[in-house]
DNA sequence: AGCGCGGACGTACGGTGTACGTCTCACGTA
DNA sequence: TACGTGAGACGTACACCGTACGTCCGCGCT
Protein backbone atom coordinates (compact mmCIF):
# COMPACT_ATOMS: atom_id res chain seq x y z
CA UNK A 1 0.00 0.00 0.00
CA UNK A 2 2.63 2.33 0.84
CA UNK A 3 5.85 2.56 -0.97
CA UNK A 4 9.58 1.77 0.86
CA UNK A 5 11.80 2.55 -1.73
CA UNK A 6 13.23 5.93 -2.67
CA UNK A 7 13.93 5.47 -6.78
CA UNK A 8 10.71 3.65 -7.17
CA UNK A 9 8.71 6.72 -7.55
CA UNK A 10 10.22 10.16 -5.94
CA UNK A 11 7.25 11.23 -5.47
CA UNK A 12 7.62 14.78 -3.49
CA UNK A 13 8.34 15.44 -0.53
CA UNK A 14 5.50 15.50 2.22
CA UNK A 15 4.94 19.64 3.41
CA UNK A 16 2.92 21.49 5.42
CA UNK A 17 1.84 23.12 2.38
CA UNK A 18 0.98 19.88 0.33
CA UNK A 19 -1.72 19.25 3.35
CA UNK A 20 -3.49 21.93 3.00
CA UNK A 21 -3.53 21.87 -0.25
CA UNK A 22 -4.78 18.59 -0.80
CA UNK A 23 -7.35 19.65 2.29
CA UNK A 24 -8.55 22.84 0.59
CA UNK A 25 -8.95 20.21 -2.85
CA UNK A 26 -10.96 18.01 -0.64
CA UNK A 27 -12.96 20.48 1.13
CA UNK A 28 -14.04 21.95 -2.06
CA UNK A 29 -14.84 18.25 -3.94
CA UNK A 30 -16.21 16.80 -1.40
CA UNK A 31 -17.55 19.45 1.31
CA UNK A 32 -16.01 20.33 4.69
CA UNK A 33 -17.84 17.54 6.61
CA UNK A 34 -15.73 14.77 4.29
CA UNK A 35 -12.16 15.94 5.63
CA UNK A 36 -10.87 13.94 7.96
CA UNK A 37 -7.26 13.33 8.95
CA UNK A 38 -7.18 9.83 6.71
CA UNK A 39 -9.36 11.27 3.64
CA UNK A 40 -6.18 13.68 3.88
CA UNK A 41 -3.26 11.24 4.04
CA UNK A 42 -4.95 8.90 1.54
CA UNK A 43 -5.43 11.66 -0.76
CA UNK A 44 -1.40 12.29 -0.80
CA UNK A 45 -0.78 8.67 -0.54
CA UNK A 46 0.92 8.69 2.84
CA UNK A 47 -0.09 7.26 6.27
CA UNK A 48 -2.40 9.39 8.50
CA UNK A 49 0.37 9.64 11.12
CA UNK A 50 2.96 10.82 8.97
CA UNK A 51 0.11 14.44 8.94
CA UNK A 52 1.17 14.75 12.16
CA UNK A 53 4.90 15.57 11.15
CA UNK A 54 4.15 18.75 9.60
CA UNK A 55 0.81 19.95 11.37
CA UNK A 56 0.69 19.78 15.26
CA UNK A 57 -3.55 18.68 15.18
CA UNK A 58 -6.65 18.75 13.11
CA UNK A 59 -7.91 22.18 14.10
CA UNK A 60 -4.19 23.47 13.04
CA UNK A 61 -4.86 21.96 9.62
CA UNK A 62 -8.26 23.86 9.34
CA UNK A 63 -6.76 27.31 10.19
CA UNK A 64 -3.68 26.17 7.83
CA UNK A 65 -6.40 26.29 5.49
CA UNK A 66 -8.41 29.59 6.31
CA UNK A 67 -5.19 31.09 6.70
CA UNK A 68 -3.95 29.80 2.63
CA UNK A 69 -7.59 30.99 1.38
CA UNK A 70 -7.16 35.00 2.69
CA UNK A 71 -3.50 34.71 1.05
CA UNK A 72 -5.36 34.12 -2.14
CA UNK A 73 -6.96 37.80 -1.90
CA UNK A 74 -6.63 39.59 -4.84
CA UNK A 75 -5.27 42.55 -3.51
CA UNK A 76 -4.03 44.96 -6.59
CA UNK A 77 -3.75 48.57 -5.74
CA UNK A 78 -4.39 51.60 -8.33
CA UNK A 79 -2.50 54.67 -6.06
CA UNK A 80 -4.62 56.68 -8.59
CA UNK A 81 -7.89 55.74 -8.29
CA UNK A 82 -10.19 57.33 -5.99
CA UNK A 83 -10.56 55.61 -2.60
CA UNK A 84 -14.05 54.34 -3.54
CA UNK A 85 -12.68 51.91 -6.39
CA UNK A 86 -9.92 50.81 -4.34
CA UNK A 87 -12.66 50.16 -1.18
CA UNK A 88 -14.69 48.19 -3.65
CA UNK A 89 -11.86 46.11 -4.92
CA UNK A 90 -11.04 45.18 -1.45
CA UNK A 91 -14.10 44.07 -0.77
CA UNK A 92 -14.81 42.59 -4.06
CA UNK A 93 -11.64 40.61 -3.59
CA UNK A 94 -13.21 38.97 -0.66
CA UNK A 95 -16.41 37.92 -2.42
CA UNK A 96 -14.01 36.43 -5.37
CA UNK A 97 -12.44 33.89 -3.03
CA UNK A 98 -15.07 33.07 -1.47
CA UNK A 99 -16.55 32.86 -4.52
CA UNK A 100 -13.54 30.53 -5.83
CA UNK A 101 -13.82 28.72 -2.45
CA UNK A 102 -17.32 28.39 -1.48
CA UNK A 103 -17.29 25.70 0.62
CA UNK A 104 -13.94 26.55 2.69
CA UNK A 105 -15.79 29.49 3.87
CA UNK A 106 -17.13 28.56 6.82
CA UNK A 107 -14.22 27.48 7.80
CA UNK A 108 -11.94 30.61 7.01
CA UNK A 109 -14.70 32.03 9.14
CA UNK A 110 -14.50 29.53 12.10
CA UNK A 111 -10.85 29.17 12.95
CA UNK A 112 -8.53 32.45 14.04
CA UNK A 113 -6.13 33.54 11.32
CA UNK A 114 -2.95 35.26 12.90
CA UNK A 115 -0.40 34.61 10.08
CA UNK A 116 0.91 37.89 8.48
CA UNK A 117 -0.97 36.68 5.58
CA UNK A 118 -3.87 37.06 6.89
CA UNK A 119 -3.37 40.74 8.35
CA UNK A 120 -2.70 41.85 4.75
CA UNK A 121 -6.65 42.68 3.81
CA UNK A 122 -6.82 44.49 6.90
CA UNK A 123 -3.11 46.46 6.17
CA UNK A 124 -4.99 47.44 3.07
CA UNK A 125 -8.16 48.65 4.20
CA UNK A 126 -6.82 50.76 6.58
CA UNK A 127 -4.41 52.04 3.97
CA UNK A 128 -7.17 52.83 1.88
CA UNK A 129 -9.24 54.49 4.86
CA UNK A 130 -5.72 56.68 5.35
CA UNK A 131 -4.97 57.74 1.90
CA UNK A 132 -8.97 58.68 1.85
CA UNK A 133 -8.24 61.09 4.82
CA UNK A 134 -10.16 59.87 7.93
CA UNK A 135 -8.30 59.43 11.00
CA UNK A 136 -7.04 56.67 12.58
CA UNK A 137 -10.18 55.56 14.77
CA UNK A 138 -12.57 56.59 11.78
CA UNK A 139 -10.14 54.14 9.70
CA UNK A 140 -10.04 50.88 12.22
CA UNK A 141 -14.08 51.33 12.34
CA UNK A 142 -14.72 51.91 8.92
CA UNK A 143 -12.07 48.38 8.07
CA UNK A 144 -14.23 46.70 10.53
CA UNK A 145 -17.16 47.53 9.28
CA UNK A 146 -16.50 46.50 5.48
CA UNK A 147 -15.13 43.69 7.07
CA UNK A 148 -18.34 42.71 8.87
CA UNK A 149 -20.14 43.27 5.36
CA UNK A 150 -18.02 41.12 3.46
CA UNK A 151 -18.03 38.40 5.56
CA UNK A 152 -22.08 38.40 6.62
CA UNK A 153 -22.74 39.16 2.82
CA UNK A 154 -21.25 35.46 2.40
CA UNK A 155 -22.78 33.86 5.08
CA UNK A 156 -26.14 35.20 4.10
CA UNK A 157 -25.90 34.26 0.63
CA UNK A 158 -24.58 30.35 1.75
CA UNK A 159 -27.13 30.00 4.10
CA UNK A 160 -30.01 31.78 1.28
CA UNK A 161 -28.56 29.07 -0.60
CA UNK A 162 -28.91 26.31 1.36
CA UNK A 163 -32.47 27.12 2.76
CA UNK A 164 -33.60 27.54 -1.03
CA UNK A 165 -32.16 24.10 -1.93
CA UNK A 166 -34.08 22.51 0.73
CA UNK A 167 -37.05 24.50 -0.26
CA UNK A 168 -36.40 22.94 -3.89
CA UNK A 169 -36.27 19.42 -2.35
CA UNK A 170 -39.49 19.35 -0.22
CA UNK A 171 -41.35 21.21 -3.03
CA UNK A 172 -41.45 24.49 -0.56
CA UNK A 173 -44.74 23.11 1.17
CA UNK A 174 -43.79 24.41 3.88
CA UNK A 175 -43.71 27.85 2.61
CA UNK A 176 -47.61 27.67 2.00
CA UNK A 177 -48.53 27.10 5.81
CA UNK A 178 -46.79 30.23 6.67
CA UNK A 179 -49.80 31.93 8.76
CA UNK A 180 -50.74 34.76 6.15
CA UNK A 181 -51.42 37.63 8.46
CA UNK A 182 -48.01 37.35 10.28
CA UNK A 183 -46.29 36.69 7.41
CA UNK A 184 -47.94 38.91 5.00
CA UNK A 185 -44.77 40.52 4.05
CA UNK A 186 -42.71 37.96 3.22
CA UNK A 187 -45.59 36.09 1.12
CA UNK A 188 -46.55 39.72 -0.44
CA UNK A 189 -42.27 40.02 -1.49
CA UNK A 190 -42.49 36.11 -2.41
CA UNK A 191 -41.55 36.92 -6.30
CA UNK A 192 -38.78 39.52 -5.28
CA UNK A 193 -37.35 37.17 -2.19
CA UNK A 194 -37.45 34.27 -4.74
CA UNK A 195 -35.62 35.92 -7.63
CA UNK A 196 -31.91 35.72 -5.59
CA UNK A 197 -29.43 37.65 -7.42
CA UNK A 198 -26.43 37.49 -5.11
CA UNK A 199 -24.42 39.76 -7.36
CA UNK A 200 -27.10 42.52 -7.09
CA UNK A 201 -27.76 42.03 -3.53
CA UNK A 202 -23.52 42.18 -2.67
CA UNK A 203 -23.19 45.52 -4.90
CA UNK A 204 -26.42 47.15 -3.05
CA UNK A 205 -25.21 46.88 0.15
CA UNK A 206 -21.83 47.59 -0.55
CA UNK A 207 -23.16 50.38 -2.43
CA UNK A 208 -24.74 52.15 0.86
CA UNK A 209 -22.26 51.32 2.79
CA UNK A 210 -19.09 53.72 0.13
CA UNK A 211 -22.14 56.16 0.24
CA UNK A 212 -22.23 56.38 4.10
CA UNK A 213 -18.72 56.76 4.29
CA UNK A 214 -18.61 59.14 1.35
CA UNK A 215 -20.68 61.17 4.05
CA UNK A 216 -18.25 61.09 6.97
CA UNK A 217 -16.01 63.83 7.32
CA UNK A 218 -12.13 63.48 6.55
CA UNK A 219 -9.21 65.50 6.57
CA UNK A 220 -9.34 68.34 4.24
CA UNK A 221 -12.82 67.62 3.69
CA UNK A 222 -15.26 68.78 6.02
CA UNK A 223 -17.85 66.72 4.51
CA UNK A 224 -19.59 65.26 0.81
CA UNK A 225 -19.80 67.42 -2.38
CA UNK A 226 -15.96 68.53 -2.08
CA UNK A 227 -14.61 66.46 -4.61
CA UNK A 228 -12.39 62.74 -4.79
CA UNK A 229 -9.60 64.89 -2.40
CA UNK B 1 -27.75 3.52 36.07
CA UNK B 2 -30.64 4.52 34.16
CA UNK B 3 -34.20 3.91 35.96
CA UNK B 4 -37.06 1.36 35.36
CA UNK B 5 -39.45 2.30 38.02
CA UNK B 6 -41.75 5.43 36.78
CA UNK B 7 -42.87 6.37 40.43
CA UNK B 8 -39.24 6.37 41.70
CA UNK B 9 -38.76 9.70 40.66
CA UNK B 10 -41.14 11.27 38.06
CA UNK B 11 -38.58 12.97 35.96
CA UNK B 12 -40.64 14.96 32.68
CA UNK B 13 -41.11 13.37 29.76
CA UNK B 14 -38.15 13.32 27.03
CA UNK B 15 -38.51 15.95 24.18
CA UNK B 16 -37.44 17.63 21.44
CA UNK B 17 -37.78 21.26 23.47
CA UNK B 18 -36.05 19.69 26.07
CA UNK B 19 -33.25 18.05 24.20
CA UNK B 20 -32.32 21.23 22.08
CA UNK B 21 -32.46 23.17 25.46
CA UNK B 22 -29.55 20.79 26.91
CA UNK B 23 -27.67 21.14 23.77
CA UNK B 24 -27.71 24.82 24.25
CA UNK B 25 -27.09 24.95 27.70
CA UNK B 26 -24.04 22.44 26.81
CA UNK B 27 -22.74 24.15 23.97
CA UNK B 28 -22.49 27.72 25.80
CA UNK B 29 -20.73 26.13 28.88
CA UNK B 30 -18.12 23.55 27.16
CA UNK B 31 -18.11 25.01 23.63
CA UNK B 32 -19.92 23.96 20.10
CA UNK B 33 -17.03 21.41 19.82
CA UNK B 34 -18.12 19.56 23.02
CA UNK B 35 -21.58 18.69 21.95
CA UNK B 36 -22.19 15.45 21.20
CA UNK B 37 -25.27 12.77 21.44
CA UNK B 38 -23.64 11.15 24.79
CA UNK B 39 -23.24 14.42 26.01
CA UNK B 40 -26.26 15.47 25.53
CA UNK B 41 -27.64 12.15 26.58
CA UNK B 42 -26.10 12.34 29.64
CA UNK B 43 -27.14 15.54 30.19
CA UNK B 44 -30.81 14.44 30.38
CA UNK B 45 -29.55 11.26 32.48
CA UNK B 46 -30.81 8.94 29.76
CA UNK B 47 -29.73 6.90 27.41
CA UNK B 48 -28.00 8.08 23.88
CA UNK B 49 -30.53 5.92 21.77
CA UNK B 50 -33.55 7.08 23.09
CA UNK B 51 -32.72 11.00 21.66
CA UNK B 52 -33.16 9.25 18.36
CA UNK B 53 -37.22 9.21 19.14
CA UNK B 54 -37.49 13.15 19.29
CA UNK B 55 -34.42 14.39 16.49
CA UNK B 56 -33.79 12.35 13.33
CA UNK B 57 -29.63 12.84 13.79
CA UNK B 58 -27.53 15.40 15.01
CA UNK B 59 -27.75 17.65 12.05
CA UNK B 60 -31.30 18.22 12.92
CA UNK B 61 -30.71 18.80 16.81
CA UNK B 62 -28.40 21.65 15.28
CA UNK B 63 -30.79 23.07 12.94
CA UNK B 64 -32.88 22.96 16.37
CA UNK B 65 -30.60 24.79 18.07
CA UNK B 66 -30.47 27.40 15.32
CA UNK B 67 -34.22 27.64 15.17
CA UNK B 68 -33.79 28.10 19.23
CA UNK B 69 -31.67 31.08 19.36
CA UNK B 70 -33.45 32.68 16.27
CA UNK B 71 -36.76 32.42 18.36
CA UNK B 72 -35.29 34.31 21.39
CA UNK B 73 -35.23 37.30 18.95
CA UNK B 74 -36.82 40.11 21.20
CA UNK B 75 -38.70 41.42 18.53
CA UNK B 76 -40.83 44.28 20.28
CA UNK B 77 -42.65 46.95 17.57
CA UNK B 78 -43.05 50.14 18.31
CA UNK B 79 -45.51 51.51 15.00
CA UNK B 80 -45.11 55.15 16.17
CA UNK B 81 -41.59 55.68 16.26
CA UNK B 82 -39.68 56.13 13.17
CA UNK B 83 -38.71 53.18 10.99
CA UNK B 84 -34.93 54.10 11.48
CA UNK B 85 -35.51 53.41 15.00
CA UNK B 86 -37.50 50.09 14.30
CA UNK B 87 -34.59 49.34 12.27
CA UNK B 88 -31.79 49.76 14.82
CA UNK B 89 -33.95 47.65 17.16
CA UNK B 90 -33.87 44.48 14.87
CA UNK B 91 -30.28 44.60 14.34
CA UNK B 92 -29.90 45.44 17.75
CA UNK B 93 -31.90 42.54 19.13
CA UNK B 94 -29.99 40.45 16.24
CA UNK B 95 -26.81 41.45 18.41
CA UNK B 96 -28.42 40.67 22.25
CA UNK B 97 -28.82 36.93 20.97
CA UNK B 98 -25.42 36.67 19.76
CA UNK B 99 -24.26 38.48 23.07
CA UNK B 100 -26.42 36.32 25.10
CA UNK B 101 -25.18 32.90 23.21
CA UNK B 102 -22.45 33.25 21.55
CA UNK B 103 -20.76 29.56 21.27
CA UNK B 104 -24.15 28.98 19.73
CA UNK B 105 -23.92 31.47 17.43
CA UNK B 106 -21.42 29.56 14.66
CA UNK B 107 -24.19 26.92 14.87
CA UNK B 108 -26.71 29.17 13.72
CA UNK B 109 -25.09 30.77 11.15
CA UNK B 110 -24.01 27.40 8.98
CA UNK B 111 -27.21 26.17 9.27
CA UNK B 112 -30.44 26.33 7.58
CA UNK B 113 -33.99 27.42 9.06
CA UNK B 114 -36.65 27.02 7.91
CA UNK B 115 -39.36 26.64 10.42
CA UNK B 116 -41.57 29.84 10.59
CA UNK B 117 -40.36 31.07 13.94
CA UNK B 118 -36.93 31.52 11.54
CA UNK B 119 -38.71 33.67 8.88
CA UNK B 120 -40.00 36.60 11.72
CA UNK B 121 -37.03 38.26 11.86
CA UNK B 122 -37.42 38.46 7.91
CA UNK B 123 -41.17 39.70 8.19
CA UNK B 124 -40.16 42.17 10.76
CA UNK B 125 -37.46 43.75 7.87
CA UNK B 126 -40.07 43.72 5.33
CA UNK B 127 -42.59 45.59 7.24
CA UNK B 128 -40.22 47.88 8.14
CA UNK B 129 -38.45 48.87 5.11
CA UNK B 130 -42.21 48.81 3.59
CA UNK B 131 -43.39 51.24 6.29
CA UNK B 132 -40.99 53.38 5.40
CA UNK B 133 -41.91 53.55 1.67
CA UNK B 134 -39.86 51.70 0.13
CA UNK B 135 -40.49 49.64 -2.99
CA UNK B 136 -40.05 46.18 -3.08
CA UNK B 137 -37.46 44.77 -4.54
CA UNK B 138 -35.41 47.66 -2.45
CA UNK B 139 -36.96 46.26 0.72
CA UNK B 140 -35.89 42.69 0.01
CA UNK B 141 -32.45 43.86 -0.63
CA UNK B 142 -32.32 46.29 2.73
CA UNK B 143 -33.78 43.29 4.72
CA UNK B 144 -30.10 41.03 3.24
CA UNK B 145 -27.61 44.15 3.69
CA UNK B 146 -28.96 44.35 7.15
CA UNK B 147 -28.63 40.92 7.96
CA UNK B 148 -25.68 40.60 6.68
CA UNK B 149 -24.03 43.43 8.34
CA UNK B 150 -25.43 42.02 11.53
CA UNK B 151 -24.15 38.26 10.72
CA UNK B 152 -20.71 39.55 9.69
CA UNK B 153 -20.63 42.04 12.80
CA UNK B 154 -21.25 38.82 14.88
CA UNK B 155 -18.36 36.79 13.37
CA UNK B 156 -15.60 39.03 12.99
CA UNK B 157 -16.25 40.12 16.58
CA UNK B 158 -15.78 36.34 17.54
CA UNK B 159 -12.70 36.15 15.39
CA UNK B 160 -11.29 39.04 16.78
CA UNK B 161 -11.89 38.01 20.12
CA UNK B 162 -10.51 34.11 18.98
CA UNK B 163 -7.41 36.04 17.27
CA UNK B 164 -6.67 38.51 20.20
CA UNK B 165 -7.09 35.63 22.98
CA UNK B 166 -4.17 33.65 21.18
CA UNK B 167 -2.22 36.65 21.26
CA UNK B 168 -2.69 36.99 24.34
CA UNK B 169 -1.21 33.62 25.04
CA UNK B 170 1.67 33.95 23.19
CA UNK B 171 2.45 37.15 24.59
CA UNK B 172 2.04 38.64 21.14
CA UNK B 173 5.35 37.81 19.81
CA UNK B 174 4.51 37.73 16.48
CA UNK B 175 2.79 40.77 16.48
CA UNK B 176 6.11 42.13 16.65
CA UNK B 177 7.79 40.57 13.58
CA UNK B 178 5.52 42.18 11.31
CA UNK B 179 7.44 43.54 8.18
CA UNK B 180 7.58 47.27 9.16
CA UNK B 181 6.87 48.79 5.57
CA UNK B 182 4.36 45.66 4.40
CA UNK B 183 2.39 46.40 7.63
CA UNK B 184 2.86 49.82 8.49
CA UNK B 185 -0.73 51.11 9.14
CA UNK B 186 -1.29 47.81 10.85
CA UNK B 187 1.49 49.01 13.05
CA UNK B 188 0.58 52.76 13.12
CA UNK B 189 -2.99 51.91 14.13
CA UNK B 190 -1.50 49.45 16.61
CA UNK B 191 -3.63 51.34 19.56
CA UNK B 192 -7.04 51.79 17.83
CA UNK B 193 -6.95 48.05 16.40
CA UNK B 194 -6.04 46.80 20.66
CA UNK B 195 -8.83 49.02 21.45
CA UNK B 196 -11.36 47.01 21.20
CA UNK B 197 -14.62 48.32 21.72
CA UNK B 198 -17.27 45.63 20.02
CA UNK B 199 -20.49 48.18 21.05
CA UNK B 200 -19.40 51.13 19.14
CA UNK B 201 -18.03 49.42 16.31
CA UNK B 202 -21.15 48.20 15.89
CA UNK B 203 -23.08 51.14 16.08
CA UNK B 204 -20.59 52.65 13.72
CA UNK B 205 -21.49 50.50 10.93
CA UNK B 206 -24.98 50.51 11.77
CA UNK B 207 -25.10 54.30 11.80
CA UNK B 208 -23.37 53.90 8.45
CA UNK B 209 -26.01 51.60 7.01
CA UNK B 210 -29.16 53.43 8.29
CA UNK B 211 -27.88 56.96 7.11
CA UNK B 212 -27.49 55.44 3.52
CA UNK B 213 -30.93 54.21 3.80
CA UNK B 214 -31.76 57.56 4.65
CA UNK B 215 -30.49 59.08 1.16
CA UNK B 216 -32.03 55.97 -0.76
CA UNK B 217 -35.85 57.33 -2.70
CA UNK B 218 -38.68 56.01 -1.63
CA UNK B 219 -42.68 56.44 -2.00
CA UNK B 220 -43.76 60.04 -1.19
CA UNK B 221 -39.82 60.94 -0.16
CA UNK B 222 -37.53 61.52 -3.50
CA UNK B 223 -34.58 61.67 -1.68
CA UNK B 224 -33.45 62.83 2.58
CA UNK B 225 -34.46 66.22 3.86
CA UNK B 226 -38.36 65.19 4.23
CA UNK B 227 -38.48 64.07 7.42
CA UNK B 228 -40.02 60.84 9.39
CA UNK B 229 -42.86 60.07 7.28
C1' DA C 1 -57.98 -9.81 30.25
C1' DG C 2 -55.84 -9.27 26.07
C1' DC C 3 -53.55 -6.58 22.66
C1' DG C 4 -50.98 -3.14 20.20
C1' DC C 5 -47.95 0.47 20.03
C1' DG C 6 -44.91 4.29 21.10
C1' DG C 7 -40.85 5.24 23.23
C1' DA C 8 -36.74 4.09 26.23
C1' DC C 9 -32.91 1.30 25.96
C1' DG C 10 -28.53 -1.94 24.86
C1' DT C 11 -25.58 -3.68 21.56
C1' DA C 12 -22.72 -3.26 17.78
C1' DC C 13 -20.26 -1.32 13.76
C1' DG C 14 -17.61 1.63 11.07
C1' DG C 15 -15.32 5.85 11.37
C1' DT C 16 -12.59 9.67 13.85
C1' DG C 17 -8.43 12.27 16.17
C1' DT C 18 -4.21 11.36 17.98
C1' DA C 19 -0.55 9.43 21.70
C1' DC C 20 3.21 6.48 21.48
C1' DG C 21 6.85 3.55 19.88
C1' DT C 22 9.40 1.74 15.93
C1' DC C 23 11.97 1.64 11.87
C1' DT C 24 14.30 3.43 7.90
C1' DC C 25 17.41 6.32 5.62
C1' DA C 26 20.13 10.48 4.46
C1' DC C 27 23.83 12.94 6.29
C1' DG C 28 27.92 14.77 9.13
C1' DT C 29 32.06 13.11 11.05
C1' DA C 30 36.10 10.08 11.92
C1' DT D 1 34.51 3.66 4.28
C1' DA D 2 32.28 3.02 8.81
C1' DC D 3 29.42 4.81 12.29
C1' DG D 4 26.43 7.58 15.08
C1' DT D 5 22.50 10.64 14.85
C1' DG D 6 18.39 12.80 14.02
C1' DA D 7 14.31 13.61 11.18
C1' DG D 8 10.39 11.84 9.43
C1' DA D 9 7.30 8.01 7.63
C1' DC D 10 4.73 4.54 9.57
C1' DG D 11 1.68 0.88 12.45
C1' DT D 12 -0.73 0.02 16.46
C1' DA D 13 -3.90 1.18 19.87
C1' DC D 14 -7.37 3.73 22.41
C1' DA D 15 -11.14 6.53 23.52
C1' DC D 16 -14.84 8.55 21.48
C1' DC D 17 -18.18 9.50 17.89
C1' DG D 18 -22.95 8.97 15.06
C1' DT D 19 -26.33 5.83 14.41
C1' DA D 20 -28.71 1.18 12.44
C1' DC D 21 -31.11 -2.39 14.48
C1' DG D 22 -33.55 -5.21 17.72
C1' DT D 23 -35.60 -5.69 22.33
C1' DC D 24 -38.61 -4.74 25.93
C1' DC D 25 -41.59 -2.35 29.01
C1' DG D 26 -45.79 0.19 30.31
C1' DC D 27 -49.85 2.66 28.93
C1' DG D 28 -54.36 2.98 26.66
C1' DC D 29 -57.44 0.59 23.97
C1' DT D 30 -61.02 -3.04 23.24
Amino acid sequence: MVRHVTSDTPRPALTRDRIVDAAVALIEREGADALSMRRVAAELDVAVMSLYNHVPNKTALLEGVAEHIVAGLDLQDDPAAPWQDGARALVRAFRKVAHDNPRCMTIVFTHKIDSAAGLRPMERALALADAAGFDGGTAVRIMRALLAYAIGAQMREFGMEKMLGHLAETGAKSWNHLDPVAFRHVIAYGPELAAHDPETDFEFGLDLLIAALEALPRRGAEGPGSGTG
